[in-house]
RNA sequence: GGGCGAAUAGCUCAGUUGGUUAGAGCACCUGCCUUACACGCAGGGUGUCGGGGGUUCGAGUCCCUCUUCGCCCACCA
């Protein structure tokens, strides 16, 4: 079925599934996506630039809702920039993702073939690795866009093309040429199974529940006397070079300088006085392996100790054979950390060298790809200082302009710059960037270059080696502000759309990514590469626990769409997500979970429906051509609801941007750091008034004009198309598909034009004067409450009988013929007939009276309002007193005072109108 | 160990610089196929705002404290 350009045609049913997919071409093929550089205010144009870089998914990725929350949220912004009349640009992409792709191609190799990487050696696992990610990287980019996603493809970037390989090639030589990137020979994270270096991010810390051992180690000279060390890894023991004491430890004074006889080896280790020893913990007495844990590396270096690595890369125990010492028994040899750990512990208790075992919970890291449990180890590795990068970085934080939403990620992000520790940039493994290091292997120079050298500048031999390693991945997505736009070429989209505006991502790669984006964006460009970041939350299911592919308990985004429409996911993530909230979702009832947007995007078709059934294929009259003086009150109500809507959502959303002069740099004034950015507050506002206030209100407020031909109809008319026009454009950056589709088919539109690039909606204020229809809306839902409580059907007229102030009553006169359809309920001319009827006595001072024979209980009714008036009463009394207080009518402002007293005489009025009531009925 | 955040309706969450009748969606109850929509309409809030104390004329909102969760950081083996 497709969906017919005849509006008489409008079909029952919105068919998302028909519909999303072709209008998807229309933008692309109009071109909406994509910026120009030339219209760039940047560059002599006319147009704000607002740019967002899309936060890399990695090649092998599979749309997750956490994608879809993520790109939603850009989509958003850029689509409401772009009608707001920015030039407008998201620049999308994949990252190669080192470890993570290499790892899937590596299972791939072993699952169909039972091969490794080495098997194929590393030309050609290369190759099979940049196959396998360029049939892959374009699955995830299709996805976007089947929810929308409105980027510009024409500018899609990948971390390992040519030209960001180009990127990353210039910026490790400028480092490497300020001395920023140094070859460090110390103790780094290990993984065993991914066989490679991680950096300090990459090795996340989670709290274990292991063993302390106790292992007693006795003086060489003396066995009765010892030394008892507490260790959780007594894997390491064969490690051991020294046990360390505390310098000013009595306990253990007479023990330093002497040697101990190591309880697994027997070789002699020496007794050292540190001060990084804790007295307090455990035994206070510290074993010593340099190789394998950072601070005993550090102890290592200051008393010059010997420093065997006794574990091989893949995490199994040997003997280093540069020490030449046995220093790892045999029986031992070969086993891996876990088995060691084991047969370590079986050999400590026969040699009754095991003192005790104690639970005890800490901190262990594991892999961030793999979740193995990282090894220290000490290598060679390359490293980047940076400190002096952090120091730009933290202060364009300091003064504004940078921020962070929500705030209270800001502090996260100030500790770890302040205390930010160097970078270890190299990958053991073959998937990425090779470093750009050339070592002659005639004369041993070395040096970073742009391209490729073919022989040595120092000696001109032609013998060079390049480092094997290759950059961490994070090391090319740093760059991605600017690389994605031509740097290091000084290119147009460089120059119109760097530094860029939002970045959207998740608080999980703060450090990994956004930190570090921020440091180059200063290096490389000398600005900030962003203004603001924002932070959302995580997608989860009812049990809080993060969506995950391993967990089983992801919702698929595409059978969300194929269920329900985009439209309906992305207005459901939207309203679901306060700031930085994670928003959860159930997925074993996808009906359930995303109700809110499915069920907004099938009112929202019907409210299109019932308008262009209604005003059908006449012409109608445009808004701007309509005398205000004979708006009725309906109209002049609904058009103040829509200017309170826009401005709600204009609040909502914004600011863009900073205010800043033009070539100047942008800060953010205090009061608006932490402005802008509610997706939830701007999702509620535009359904508040598309759905309680112009589908509840002014469309059946406007049916009974709308039988009638004349200029009243005329007005109802062109006023339902307007605000129905200008709520399809609040609500397209969030539901661009459906909002298209009904666009289209309103009176007066353009053929050829499209919403996506239509005016966002003038903020203008709108004056309601007296909220007449404030009084109608009172007397309509007094009458449905009666009616509710006398359990009355729906379908019985009734009658009423006004009484109170004239120019009310007059008023409710007049649209009789409205308050008839809303209400169901005729009204009488002359006062009420005497007997059984209910009473409303409404707070404009409105009386209504529903003459009720057999229905109403006097006595019933009676209760009702006494029950009303004692509630008033009440609360007035306590008005009274608090205005009565010396106290709060000296001390509180001014206008809160005035306030309470215009309520006073408010209440107090319609006070005596209910008891008047209450005598009236005699009782 | 340090830092930060949260605790409001059955569930998920709003609640501006303190202003006095605490809101929304979903769920729920009652009645309705009222010629756009039952994915709907009308009516209904079902709450000691985690406990305790304090500041204030006034506290969901500010301060202290306790309890329970969550997150981030960290070189006590």
């Amino acid at each position: 079925m497709t969906q017919s350009d005849d509006p008489t045609e409008i079909p029952a049913q919105y068919d998302a599934g028909s519909t999303e997919h072709a209008l998807y071409q229309e933008w692309e093929k109009a071109g909406v996506f994509r910026a120009n550089p030339a219209e760039s205010a940047r560059t002599g144009g006319k147009r704000a630039p607002y740019v967002l870089v899309m936060p890399p998914p990695n090649v092998t990725a599979k749309l997750h809702v956490g994608h879809g929350l993520n790109n939603t949220v850009q989509d958003v912004l850029v689509r409401w920039r772009r009608m707001a009349g920015d030039d407008a640009l998201w620049v999308p992409g994949t990252d190669h993702a080192g470890i993570a792709t290499q790892n899937v191609v590596e299972k791939q190799l072993a699952a169909e073939e039972g091969k490794t990487r080495d098997d194929l050696g590393r030309a050609a696992f290369v190759e099979r690795v940049r196959t396998f990610a360029d049939a892959t990287r374009g699955d995830i980019l299709e996805q976007l866009r089947v929810i929308g996603s409105s980027a510009d493809w024409s500018r899609t970037a990948y971390t390992f093309s040519p030209a960001l390989s180009q990127a990353v090639r210039e910026v490790f030589v400028r480092l490497y040429d300020d001395g920023l990137i140094y070859r460090g020979h110390r103790v780094i994270h290990w993984c065993s199974r991914c066989l490679t270096s991680l950096s300090d991010e990459e090795a996340e810390f989670e709290d274990e529940g292991g063993s302390l051992f106790t292992v007693r180690y006795p003086l060489a000279d003396d066995p009765r006397q010892f030394i008892d060390v507490a260790t959780t890894r007594p894997e390491t023991l064969p490690g051991d070079v020294a046990v360390a004491v505390h310098p000013e430890d009595e306990r253990y004074a007479a023990f330093i300088g002497r040697n101990l006889k190591h309880p697994v080896n027997g070789l002699l280790v020496p007794v050292i006085a540190d001060e990084y020893v804790e007295r307090e913990f455990g035994t206070g007495a510290l074993k010593i392996t340099p190789a394998h844990d950072a601070n005993d590396f550090e102890v290592g270096k200051r008393h010059q100790l010997p420093m065997p690595v006794i574990f091989s890369a893949d995490g199994h125990l040997q003997n280093d054979a540069a020490d030449g010492l046995q220093r790892t028994p045999a029986g031992i040899v070969g086993l891996d950390r876990h088995a060691a750990r084991i047969e370590i512990k079986k050999l400590l208790k026969s040699s009754g060298a095991l003192v005790e075992i104690k639970q005890h919970s800490h901190a262990v890291r594991h892999c961030y790809r793999c979740a193995t449990v990282v090894e220290p180890r000490l290598s060679d590795q390359w490293f980047v200082k940076m400190a002096p990068l952090a120091k730009p970085a933290l202060e364009a934080f300091h003064d504004g302009r940078i921020r962070i939403l929500p705030e209270r990620h800001e502090a996260v992000y100030a500790q770890w710059m302040e205390n930010i520790r160097d970078w270890n940039i190299s990958r053991q493994i073959w998937w990425g960037h090779r470093i750009p290091v050339w070592k002659c292997e005639a004369c041993g120079f070395e040096k970073a270059y742009r391209e490729d050298p073919s022989q040595c500048e120092k000696c001109g031999k032609s013998k060079l080696a390049q480092d094997p390693d290759v950059l961490d991945t994070w090391f090319s997505s740093w760059l991605w502000p600017f690389s994605t736009l031509g740097w290091p070429e000084a290119t147009p989209d460089l120059k119109a759309f760097y530094p860029t505006d939002v970045l959207v991502t998740a608080p999980e790669i703060l450090f990994f990514w956004v930190a570090r984006m921020i440091m180059a964006g200063f290096y490389c460009m000398g600005e900030a590469p962003f203004h603001t970041v924002y932070l959302h939350g995580t997608v989860r299911d009812m049990d809080h626990r993060k969506m995950s592919k391993s967990l089983g308990n992801g919702i698929d985004p595409l059978v969300v769409v194929e269920k329900f429409g985009a439209d309906a996911l992305r207005y459901t993530l939207m309203q679901g997500m306060g700031l930085g909230v994670d928003v959860m979702l159930d997925p074993a009832d996808l009906e359930k979970s995303f109700a809110p947007g499915r069920n907004f995007a099938t009112k929202l078709w019907n409210i299109g429906r019932f308008l262009l059934m209604q005003v059908g294929t006449e012409p109608v009259t445009p808004f701007a051509a309509l005398d205000r003086k004979s708006f009725r009150s309906a109209d002049n109500w609904i058009l103040h609801r829509l200017s309170d809507a826009v401005a709600k959502c204009d609040a909502a959303l914004g600011p863009a941007r900073p205010p800043s002069e033009i070539g100047t740099v942008g800060v953010w004034p205090h009061a608006q750091r932490q402005s802008g950015m509610r997706l939830d507050e701007y999702a509620e506002a535009a359904r508040r008034f598309v759905w309680n206030e112009l589908a509840d209100w002014y469309v059946e407020a406007c049916k009974a004009r709308l039988m009638e031909a004349g200029p009243d109809r005329e007005i109802a008319r062109s006023i339902l198309v307007h605000t129905f026009d200008q709520a399809l454009r609040l609500l397209h950056p969030v539901m661009p598909f459906i909002t298209e589709a009904l666009w289209r088919k309103l009176p007066g539109y353009t053929s050829g034009t499209l919403i996506a690039t239509a005016q966002w909606p003038a903020r203008e204020a709108f004056a309601l004067g007296d909220n007449q229809f404030g009084v109608l809306q009172e007397a309509i839902q007094a009458i449905r409450q009666q009616r509710s409580d006398y359990a009355i059907p729906p379908a019985q007229m009734l009658t009423a009988h006004l009484s109170g102030p004239a120019a009310l009553t007059a008023f409710v006169r007049e649209e009789r013929l409205l308050f008839s359809r809303l209400a169901r309920c005729e009204i009488a001319e002359g006062a009420a007939p005497a007997g059984a009827a209910a009473h409303s006595v409404l707070p404009s001072g409105l009386q209504l009276v529903l003459p009720l024979l057999g229905v109403v209980d006097l006595e019933k009714e009676v209760a009702k309002i006494k029950n009303e008036l004692n509630g008033l009463e009440k609360q007035l009394g306590a008005l009274r007193g608090r205005l009565s207080n010396e106290k709060f009518t000296a001390k509180a402002p001014p206008e809160i005072v005035e306030a309470e007293r215009d309520k006073e005489r408010e209440w107090a009025a319609r006070a005596e109108l209910l008891q008047a009531k209450v005598k009236e009925l005699g009782a």
